[in-house]
DNA sequence: CTGAAAGCGCTTACAG
DNA sequence: CTGAAAGCGCTTACAG
């Protein structure tokens, strides 16, 4: 069986290619093209496998049904689920996604943007490292269509989705202090991203709203790269010193996971010594010890409303309004605050 | 600023097209154009971002730099972990990769399979629901380069990349039964799956080893889809009859975490009054309460691998022996067995 | 319905 | 080095 081609069909088949590439394109009856012609073209495409060429037709039409996605990480179960449900939804319209992961570089993001434009995607999703802003700004000026998500650039107009990390923060930091914890401390991920900033302003906020100042000592901000021996130093900083911390607020899920380690080996009872909360979970933080409460994030909407929003934007020729917007998040109440604290 | 095509930076710099091409595909000195005209137009196309077609230049080559992943579903921690593996190798060799998640659906998967070819992709990875045997040998006859892992078809002869689930299961069971554990319960997925069959193959071995038969009412296979309740009824089964068991074995990560939360519910005291295993692991099994003592697939060593033999692959034209490795799993000895039980 | 033809944007021998 | 040309495998007006 050699492999088959447009020509090939057409000639077995004694019509013309133009028949043969029009009624597989589902164009047969706008063309007049018999019922009987057309129940043979089909058939013998689907007996014989013939598969078109999609770099032929993609190039011929303009267009590859296909969309890029480019995420800082795709093994991060977040990102993850949320490429899971843009890939089922970007299907359901006859789209394939093409995936990319930046570690959080932006020069490897730039790389990219520019290598899924040469691959003639139709849209582009980015969960950014936010340093990009030239490309941004490019991808605007050539009107492509594109989303950002989870991740945006505040100081330019572009369509975008994320959740209230703002809101999300105050809330779970607010039941931390309506629970009688006094001394809260904030272990987060060094500046540069605008969630990250607008959790910290939240539970600065929250603390704010109880006449609590936030003391600069209680806030951690730690790098990446070395979270798992960071988040430890962080922790032993809070606990230890004479006003240790009664709750930890962790702005995300591996520095919570990893915080909840660190105080097992630190002998440190959650959440008797110290309640944690962490902003985003992991699928196991309902039997984890204690298990965590969790602002959790609507990872099925984002995906939902990042699709829907970049398929409007490809099907529309029109400039259109740009697009934004900002999902609730879920408080997810479990025992790692504890109950009603008197002191 | 215009989308700017190979012409129009052959015109602007008065030079051929073919000059252009070569130069920017690294064809510049085995072609002998001068350092100073590759010097202008690497510039000028840096400049200018100009950004070459890659449906043109696979069209035209024969090849797209593009690889096909098909897996159960990348929101799986697993198959995601992999993925991000696959990902960054294939990169570095300058290929992109194009996913899509079957869900388990063979239908879904021999679609997907299509699509891929249609696409031009120049090799494909798949994980697969071991029920295209059809595709499977579609691919064999075409010479088309794939690779399988995690699931293969044991009776068609392919490359693929798998664990030790016999062997790893067979030990984890062992370590159950030297702790003094008896009556040990196997829960796993309904039957079709290699893996899955190994595993069981595995867990009964090591029975047979004590010079134990192995009850078939000891061992539970669930539906995928309902997991969720049916891990629960095949616990209460399995802890409930008069004959209770004093361990279980879990063929897979969701299940175990699931089981975990059912015996929560149920208030079983692990390991006290059941001690419990998984096959495969979620990252947060130590911080679980008990923390889980797991079989351990080698995540990268399988992205590597897998990535290894598609591109040797994908590089030799002359037909190779088929490649399979079998990697082994570790042992990750955790609490969730407890110490020596003597009755 | 057909058939010849142009076009999508590249790459790559080939003659000079 | 150039330049004209063929070719990759499609799609799509267009004249008949």
């Amino acid at each position: 069986m050699k492999k088959l081609y447009l020509k090939d069909v057409a000639r077995e088949l004694n019509v013309s290619k133009t028949a043969v590439s029009l009624v597989l394109n589902g164009k047969g009856d706008e063309n007049k093209i018999s019922y009987d012609t057309q129940q043979k073209i089909i058939n013998f495409a689907k007996k014989h496998n013939y598969i078109p060429n999609q770099l032929a037709r993609g190039l011929s039409r303009g267009k590859s049904e296909t969309i890029g996605l480019i995420i800082p990480n795709i093994s991060d179960t977040f990102y993850s689920k949320v490429a899971g449900v843009i890939e089922r939804k970007a299907k359901e319209k006859g789209y394939t996604v093409l995936f990319s992961s930046s570690y959080e570089d932006p020069k490897t993001e730039g790389e990219l943007i520019l290598s899924m434009l040469n691959r003639q995607v139709d849209g582009l999703i980015i969960a950014s490292t936010q340093q990009n802003k030239k490309e941004i700004e490019f991808l605007k000026k050539e009107k492509f269509p594109f989303v950002l998500f989870d991740r945006y650039y505040p100081e330019n107009e572009t369509d975008y989705v994320i959740v209230d990390n703002f809101y999300g923060t105050k809330k779970v930091t607010e039941h931390l202090l309506n629970l009688g914890r006094k001394k809260v401390g904030f272990i987060t991920l060094k500046p540069g991203l605008e969630p990250i900033a607008q959790r910290l302003m939240g539970y600065k906020e929250a603390l704010k709203a109880h006449n609590l100042t936030s003391k600069e000592t209680y806030v951690k901000e730690i790098g990446r790269e070395e979270y798992f021996s960071e988040v430890e130093k962080a922790i032993i900083d809070l606990t230890a010193r004479e006003q240790a911390v009664d709750a930890i607020v962790f702005s995300t899920h591996y520095l919570a996971s990893q915080g909840l380690r660190v105080l097992k080996k630190l002998n440190l009872k959650v959440p008797d010594d110290v309640a944690i909360v962490s902003f985003d979970e992991l699928s196991a933080f309902d039997i984890v010890e204690p298990p965590v409460t969790s602002v959790v994030q609507p990872v099925n909407e984002i995906g939902y409303s990042v699709i829907e929003i970049l398929l409007n934007k490809i099907g529309s020729t029109v400039k259109t309004e740009f697009q934004t917007r900002v999902l609730k998040t879920k408080l997810e109440i479990r025992s790692s605050c504890g109950s009603f604290l008197s002191t």
